[in-house]
DNA sequence: GGTCTGACTAGGT
DNA sequence: AACCTAGCCAGAC
């Protein structure tokens, strides 16, 4: 496969369906780079302004990571809520009702 | 083309 | 449950 790792991270999320989320590790691992969470991390924040829906995606716990910039962490979780998925008082999601649960695919096709 | 940087993680205190 | 640590890795510089 010759597209970069980016562009595979970039397309699994705009997989994710609505109301779902998924993790950084987990991304990772789907697009073929089991390990490289940190940088699924970087893409998202490096992209901001792309058009993909960067606020699905959150740390293994089911927690927002945006440290350092509350406002972007406040509008993730707000966008989340708004698609109904439901935070604890922790701030935390619980991934094994609203983690998204792909279907087995390859990057063949 | 070598370094630096973290929106990460699992494991241990 | 909160906090620390040591690996991790693609992308930015």
């Amino acid at each position: 496969m010759s597209e970069t790792f980016g562009e595979r991270v970039y397309w699994l999320v705009a997989q994710i369906p609505f109301g779902q989320v998924a993790s950084y590790g987990q991304l990772a691992l789907l697009a073929g780079s089991p390990g490289a969470s940190r940088a699924v991390g970087n893409l998202m924040r490096n992209s901001l302004g792309r058009a993909v829906a960067w606020h699905r995606v959150i740390n293994s716990r089911g927690g927002i990571s945006s440290k350092g910039d509350f406002e972007r962490a406040e509008l993730q979780r707000m966008l989340l809520e708004g698609e109904g998925v439901e935070f604890n008082r922790r701030g935390l999601c619980s991934l094994e009702r609203f983690g998204w649960n792909p279907e087995a695919f390859s990057w063949e096709s």
